[in-house]
DNA sequence: CTATTTTATATTATTTTCGTATATTTTTAT
DNA sequence: ATAAAAATATACGAAAATAATATAAAATAG
């Protein structure tokens, strides 16, 4: 019974440190290979490429955001409460997924990654559409905001994230994220003095 | 009169900051010349390529710190206090430099750049070898010490800094370049209970 | 305006990286 | 212990990235 870490998980685990480190261009498969203690083959083994092997990672990291985002949503508290941890976990995410990886990624990835990228994000607001017309039934939001006006908002947020002439806006992409969340749902909530 | 940043110093510096990010074999000529906003041929205009711009940085780096080093020299202090600067002088500089890059250069950089190293260390360490003898002259350290001993462990120590096996024995190459500082120095000197 | 410098673009040579094939070694199970 | 399976080391050709230079156009300074 191996109780040590599986090939798969070292390859993974030492991939993920170097982008991090490095970004996702400059570090190389050989690379990952030699600092995991792993051989080449066993790399394609598992994985059909650099790619593959990101995608995976990503999908990894995406998971855990959805069970997160789950836990929280169904959580006993007021929705608007509810909104600000999600902008929190937001905010810690792009922290922890580290500034500059999610920029390299956009700016250096092969393209099908960015698409990837598109929907994994589609994924999960799509999610947060549901909860929203729930939260809308129940009143939480202003009844007169067109749901698919939101996902128009959210495809288009999803664009800008990869947009230069905003990026240079802010310091990186974790707080254009922020903003453009914080607008998106402090925006439309329905405060104490907002409108009917 | 241009009182903005040369072409030259734009690269030298746009090089330096990417350097110390990413190493040095992860930068590509084109980066440096992109980041700096400066075009690739006004590049080889001022350096003949990425190495002997490395070469030309470190000049200035090793340049940097002889000056300091005269600085500590030169005080009106025991010569052991002096040592104790010198030492912690070595420790900074291993922080600034990056614990990373340095060993970046010594695994990952081209042949000439690992004997360019050499000769820059070879000229730092002459010029103490100096301060040494004189030291040795007034009776700060052990008459009986032969100085091209001194010598040979100085290049002793050179070679081990790059020594793999000593290497992993120590998170970074700055510890070990401490630990060896350290012994070099306290190791021969003539404290209150040393030897006659 | 002229001369010099800088840039943009193209191009070739070199180097790096990719992905696979093969033979050999190591591990695992029986 | 031995056969089967898995992992490794090595080598290799193809593809991609980078290096370095050449040339013409554009910008800049005097």
């Amino acid at each position: 019974m191996t109780q040590v870490p599986s090939k798969r998980e070292r390859l993974t685990e030492a991939a993920m440190q170097l982008f991090l480190k490095y970004g996702f261009r400059r570090v190389s498969v050989e690379e990952i290979c030699d600092t995991s203690g792993v051989s080449k083959m066993t790399f394609y083994k598992y994985f059909s490429n650099k790619t593959d092997l990101l995608k995976q990672l990503l999908d990894a990291i995406a998971e855990k955001q959805v069970r997160r985002y789950q836990e929280i949503m169904s959580r006993e508290c007021p929705y608007s409460q509810k909104i600000v941890e999600i902008i929190h976990m937001k905010q810690e995410q792009a922290e922890i997924l580290g500034k500059e990886l999610f920029r390299d990624l956009y700016k250096n990835a092969p393209p099908d990654i960015t698409q990837y990228l598109h929907e994994l994000g589609m994924r999960h607001f799509k999610a947060i559409r549901n909860d929203f017309i729930g939260a809308q039934k129940q009143g939480h939001v202003r009844s007169d905001v067109n749901p698919d006006f939101i996902m128009y908002m959210m495809n288009h947020m999803i664009d800008m994230v990869s947009d230069p002439k905003l990026l240079e806006m802010y310091a990186g992409s974790g707080e254009l994220i922020n903003e453009l969340v914080r607008f998106f749902f402090y925006g439309i909530l329905t405060a104490g003095e907002a409108p009917a």
